[in-house]
DNA sequence: TTCAAGGTTG
């Protein structure tokens, strides 16, 4: 069980020897000439590793500057503890001591417990010397040397943690009741090593045993979430309203990485959110955060919020290199800003910051989706000419703008130019092949460019599953989707989050209740929080079949859940009231909403209308029409045509021209369902007159 | 760096 030493070439006395008085040298409190040890230890007398923990175990440096002057040899204890075999070690009793053992312990009587806390991090900075702390904490222990016991454990395991030993660590954490440190210590340990629901378990326990955890854990558990490619705003959220919970401050580490954490997530309002207020706070974000605050508004097609974080970064002396001009290009060429993008392409230049490979193919991704497919060949040339290769990214944009404007037969002549160019296509591209096919249909297709990847011996992974699972689920094939979500399983993929959405969805639209309750519970053996997606989808699910009781439960365990509700749910809730014509279920829903701060969208206010409509209650159809006018929502084409509607089921058809006529005056352009409304109710009214 | 889940209403 125990790793011990071999043993030292070297023999010394065996009691203890107190070293001659020499000038105080830094941090070196005492001195052994273990090779072993000494290797560990830098000139200051504490290894990097050491440094790093002096954030998590208090301040022993300053209670030891006292006793600078005293000095110990641990020398004869370490070899007295290489030497033993492992067995002995526990059992025997104080009382069948032999005599060398009884001096030994007698000569560290007076070792302050500083000291112990001091070696123990040294031997641990080295993961061959591990055992051999282990061995000095159960020596130490057996011998009643030093009392603080919690300590000396809480630094074996942040040890064991670092040294990928996590296994150990528990073992060592089961041996004694878990106390805060011990706790922080075991978190931290979790998280170091990807461990990531064994630290959330750990945090919450930790909770109920009415401790808050340590602050540094949330900034590991946050690495950790990112590392994993776990990131994601529920979890964050649930974090960070534990952290304020426990009332911590966040440190610049913490306030960076929930700043990155957000922006990873892409929770872009979030991101924004804390950069605020580390920025009010006096405190000056890193340079990639900031990079990754750009990123993130980027991808959410927010490019002048990118470019204004851009240029202040540029006004507060920082100098953006490569990847923070990608990020802006990125916000560019998502909004369909090409000027902008070409403009940021040659101020990059022009500031002598090569372009790489990423800004290559954001620039092709900009002409590809503008239809310049001769200027995203040039770029392709001018790539090959500055001796970067085009890769599978490119031409994966390049397929994905075909699918956004519905050429999905050019798939096979992408992956055509793209062997040509030899490219070989690679896990994404496929992705975005297999999500082309399913996005227009084609089934087939999509199942045979998996068999075709597979065949190529590339690995599906989550995207690819979900990609395959969801086109057969929206083709109305729940059959299918059923069957490979099973596979998928089987083949020993671990489902994530949107894998349970999708199968919620599907079986919400079978209608197969013990089915969605029972995916819905599987999700935690996995793991997994429920996010905004799932309760929505629940939402929807639930209301569309008329459950609303089971609706609203969803819309309560979400909130109980720390989550906000979106304005999606309300209007999923709504809608589903405003269809059967439970226009007061209708109405509460839409104050819940108001309640819960959310501003009623056009289309919470359009379902609501159509609430009324449907309950024949036309005068407060209207009414709704006043109130959208007095808070500057400006009605549309549907506001109009579910007006018509409710006038033409209360058969009040001579009103239905003047609404067609107010709404054109209002600068709607009037489309096939609205002037088929009027037609409808001409129709009628000329059936009246002729009775 | 890309790809997948909700995105609704008449």
């Amino acid at each position: 069980m125990l790793q011990f030493l071999p043993p030292l070439p070297t023999r010394f006395p065996s009691i203890y020897v107190a070293t001659p008085p020499s000038p105080p040298r830094h941090h070196l409190f005492f001195h052994w000439p273990l090779s072993a040890v000494n290797t560990a230890v830098t000139n200051d007398g504490f290894s990097s590793e050491q440094i790093e923990n002096k954030r998590d175990c208090d301040s022993s440096a300053n209670d030891i500057l006292p006793l600078q002057s005293r000095r110990y040899d641990f020398t004869p204890l370490l070899n007295f503890l290489s030497d033993k075999p492992p067995a002995e070690d526990e059992s025997s009793s104080p009382t069948s001591l032999d005599t060398r053992e009884f001096q030994l312990a007698e000569s560290y009587r007076a070792v302050p417990g500083p000291l112990w806390h001091s070696l123990l991090k040294s031997l641990c900075s080295s993961s061959s010397s591990i055992g051999l702390a282990y061995a000095v904490v159960s020596w130490l222990q057996k011998h009643n040397l030093c009392f603080s016991y919690e300590l000396l454990y809480s630094i074996l395991i942040h040890a064991l943690g670092r040294s990928e030993k996590l296994y150990e660590a528990f073992l060592l954490s089961q041996r004694q009741t878990l106390t805060p440190l011990t706790y922080n210590a075991l978190i931290s340990a979790c998280a170091r090593n990807n461990e990531l629901e064994k630290a959330l378990n750990l945090i919450a326990r930790m909770r109920q045993d009415g401790y808050p955890s340590d602050f540094v854990n949330y900034s590991l558990i946050i690495q950790c979430l990112m590392r994993v490619n776990r990131i994601d705003s529920t979890i964050l959220q649930k974090l960070y309203s534990e952290i304020e919970c426990d009332k911590l401050e966040l440190d610049v580490q913490l306030s960076n990485d929930m700043i990155v954490g957000f922006a990873k997530a892409g929770d872009a309002n979030r991101a924004m959110e804390f950069l605020a207020m580390v920025q009010g706070s006096g405190l000056s974000p890193k340079t990639s955060t900031l990079v990754a605050v750009i990123s993130a508004l980027g991808d959410s097609g927010r490019a002048w919020e990118a470019e204004a974080i851009f240029e202040e970064m540029k006004d507060n002396g920082l100098k953006p290199r490569t990847r923070a001009f990608n990020a802006l290009l990125k916000g560019y060429v998502k909004a369909g800003l090409l000027k902008d993008a070409e403009f940021i392409v040659s101020e990059m230049e022009g500031s002598g910051v090569s372009p790489d490979e990423h800004t290559y193919s954001l620039l092709i991704d900009a002409y590809a989706n503008a239809g310049r497919w001769e200027s995203a060949r040039i770029v392709l040339k001018e790539m090959e000419a500055n001796n970067v290769m085009p890769n599978s990214y490119v031409f994966s944009r390049i397929l994905a703008s075909y699918r956004d404007k519905g050429e999905w037969q050019r798939a096979f002549q992408v992956l055509r130019e793209m062997k040509n160019s030899g490219v070989r296509p690679d896990r994404h591209f496929y992705n975005v092949m297999i999500d082309t096919f399913g996005k227009f249909n084609c089934l087939d297709h999509a199942m045979a460019t998996f068999d075709r990847m597979l065949s190529e011996g590339i690995q599906p992974d989550n995207v690819t599953w979900n990609t395959l699972i969801d086109c057969h689920c929206k083709a109305g094939r729940h059959d299918i989707a059923e069957e490979l979500f099973e596979e998928m399983i089987e083949k020993g993929y671990s489902p994530c989050t949107t894998t349970f959405n999708i199968m919620i969805n599907s079986f919400g639209e079978q209608e197969r209740w013990d089915d969605v309750k029972s995916v819905f519970g599987s999700m935690r053996s996995y793991g997994l929080l429920p996010n905004t997606i799932t309760y929505t989808t629940l939402v929807d699910i639930y209301g569309q079949s008329g459950r609303f009781n089971d609706a609203m439960e969803c819309l309560e365990d979400m909130k109980s859940a720390g989550l906000r509700p979106s304005s999606t749910m309300y209007n999923a809730l709504i809608n589903a009231y405003a269809q059967r014509g439970l226009s007061d279920q209708a109405v509460n829903a839409f104050r819940k909403m108001q309640a819960d701060g959310l501003k009623p969208s056009l289309l919470a206010l359009n379902s609501l209308i159509n609430a009324f409509g449907e309950d024949r209650r036309d005068g407060e159809a209207f009414a709704v029409l006043q109130y959208m006018k007095e808070n500057e929502l400006k009605p549309d084409v549907v506001t109009y045509t579910t007006l018509m509607k409710a006038l033409i089921r209360v058969d009040k058809f001579e009103k239905v021209p003047s609404v067609y006529e107010e709404m054109i005056l209002s600068g709607c352009t009037p489309d096939r369902k609205a002037r088929a409304m009027l037609r409808s109710a001409l129709r009628y009214m000329k059936q009246t007159l002729r009775l």
